[in-house]
DNA sequence: TTCTTGACTTAGACAATGTCCAATGTAGGG
DNA sequence: CCCTACATTGGACATTGTCTAAGTCAAGAA
């Protein structure tokens, strides 16, 4: 993550202690925070960060292709830092847990040029649901 | 349509004026409204209709199966009346406009057990991203 | 090192969407 | 034609996200 911060730095991001502590939270690869959920992991290592700072600094990670934008239930959008490795999502119907996964194939191919309507299609997101293991016993 | 209304009174349904109005709204299958539009457009036929009760009904619709909810960009819902046959979504990246599509073959398949992670996986929905004809001409 | 400046941050108001509740109304069975 | 359980209403409230004006600071210049 902190060749987050360079290849940051590299393109001119001014590198400030709250836009540092942002993507600190993000670090290791399999979180799926809320903006919230940054904003109370970001307080408390620097306690006067504000909203607004959160948000305008996810923003511009995804606007620069460091962090993917998820949204799996209408609710808040999540965070994902793993945006190297093209993924899907897996999530549960109950807890509302989220694993990245990756299925076979390209799933732009299975909608065949008739479909299309003429749309230039240029990516396809899938979000498999289903019931936890962690839930299942309940 | 009025299929819908017979079924739901079947099903122990009271069929009030404002049921029956956010069931109209919903007639053809083509449409996928927004709470507040559903709601506009009740309102031109029955000016009282309460917001809550548009959000009842369709919370009901979905439960019960009629509808389906589509959340493409993590703004408002749509609700989408074409639940009886399985599709997809073609979303503009621009505009936002929405078409069903039928991709080929089953998406569930593209996930290999060993990615499931103990999950039941029931489901799995694609949103295919491009642009429009209409909006590629800009 | 210190200065300067434009980019960054802050707090809080505001906007969009959705939920809840107590009071009122009414569909449909008897 | 009445009941009464269920539905509707209006408005307060909750959650998530956006905007703005004023203050602050990172980093290059001298």
């Amino acid at each position: 993550m902190s060749d987050l911060l360079e290849r940051l730095r590299d393109r001119g991001w001014r590198l400030t202690a709250q836009r540092r502590v942002v993507a600190e939270v993000l670090d290791g690869d399999h979180v799926h925070y809320t903006a919230d959920e940054v904003h109370a992991r970001a307080t408390d290592r620097l306690p006067e960060i504000a909203r607004a700072t959160v948000y305008n600094t996810l923003s511009e990670l995804v606007a620069l292709g460091e962090v993917l934008e998820v949204s799996t239930d209408g609710r808040a959008k999540r965070y994902d830092p793993n945006a190297r490795h093209s993924h899907q999502h897996l999530v549960c119907s109950r807890c509302g847990t989220i694993r990245d996964v990756h299925p076979t194939g390209d799933p732009l191919t299975a909608l065949p040029e008739r479909e299309r309507f003429g749309f230039a299609v240029a990516e396809a997101t899938v979000t498999y649901r289903g019931v936890c293991p962690h839930c299942a016993d309940a």
